[in-house]
DNA sequence: TGAGCAGTTGAACTGTTATTCAAACATTAA
DNA sequence: TTAATGTTTGAATAACAGTTCAACTGCTCA
C-alpha cells in the first residue's frame, strides 16, 4: 500500500499506527501555548526570580538585589512572566510588589526538579 | 542600616527579607538544569514529537509523517530530546525507534495542560 | 559488491531573545 | 513645582536556536 506526501515521497511508515497518532494530536493552538509556557520557564533569570517569589512577595528593587542584576532587566523579565500570567503584581506606594499567580508553578517546579535530580 | 551592592547604590529594599531569600535560592547548577529542562520543551517541534511519543513508540520517519516536517528536522530535534534524557531510542534494521525516557514528561505536560485551560 | 533507504550531521540562513543603556513615567516628599 | 526614587519602556547589540540543504554513515537486500 502506496502512501504518497505533500512534502516528499516517504513509503517506510506505518500508516496504521501514524494516523491513529495523528488523531490525537492536540490542536495546534494548545500545543503554542504550551511551548510558549515552557519557554518562559526555560531561562535561568526568570527561574530564579519565580523561585524566589515563591518563598515571598518581593519588589523589583527587592529581587534585583537578590539575583544582583539590574532593576531594568529585572522588569524586562517580569514583564514576560506576567503575560504567562505566572506572576501577578500590586502597587503600595512607589514600589511595585510582585507574587506568583499560580498554583500549578510549583508543581511545575518540583516536576522539573525531580527530574533534573532523578539522573 | 545603609547597604551597599557592587553593581549599583540600592537603598530601597528590605535587606532582612532580601537576605532570607538570597539564602534559600537554589544553587546555580540546580537553576541551569531545570532552565535547560524547560528550554527543551518550550518548542512546538518538540512538543508535539513529545506528545506522539506519549501515545506510542515511533520512528524518525513515522514522526516526520504524522509532523509533516522533513526527516531532517525532525532528527535534530530529536537529538535535543535525547540530549535531555526526555527521550530514548533503540534500532531495529534500517528504523531507530523513539520513546518517551521519563515518568515525569507526562506530569509535567499535564500541569501546563491545567495551567493554559486554567484561564 | 553495490544500490537504495533510514537516519544523522554540519554549515548557512533566518528569526528570536536577553541584556544594556538611556530616556520616560509615576509616586512621594520638600 | 521641583527633586528624588522606583519602575517601565524602547532601541541596539550580541548571542542563540530552528529549519533547510547537502553530504555522509550504516543497514538491508538483490
Amino acid at each position: 500500500m502506496k502512501h504518497k506526501q505533500d512534502t516528499c515521497e516517504v513509503f517506510c511508515f506505518d500508516a496504521e499506527a501514524v494516523n491513529k497518532v495523528k488523531s490525537k494530536m492536540l490542536p495546534e493552538t494548545e500545543v503554542t501555548y504550551m511551548a510558549e509556557i515552557f519557554k518562559v520557564l526555560g531561562d535561568r533569570t526568570r527561574i530564579k526570580i519565580l523561585q524566589a517569589l515563591l518563598q515571598s512577595e518581593l519588589c523589583v528593587c527587592d529581587l534585583s538585589a537578590v539575583l544582583q542584576m539590574s532593576t531594568s532587566a529585572v522588569s524586562h523579565q517580569l514583564r514576560v512572566l506576567r503575560n504567562a500570567r505566572l506572576v501577578k503584581y500590586r502597587k503600595e506606594g512607589k514600589n511595585v510588589y510582585y507574587s506568583i499567580d499560580d498554583e500549578h508553578v510549583s508543581s511545575l517546579f518540583n516536576q522539573a526538579l525531580e527530574h533534573i535530580q532523578h539522573d
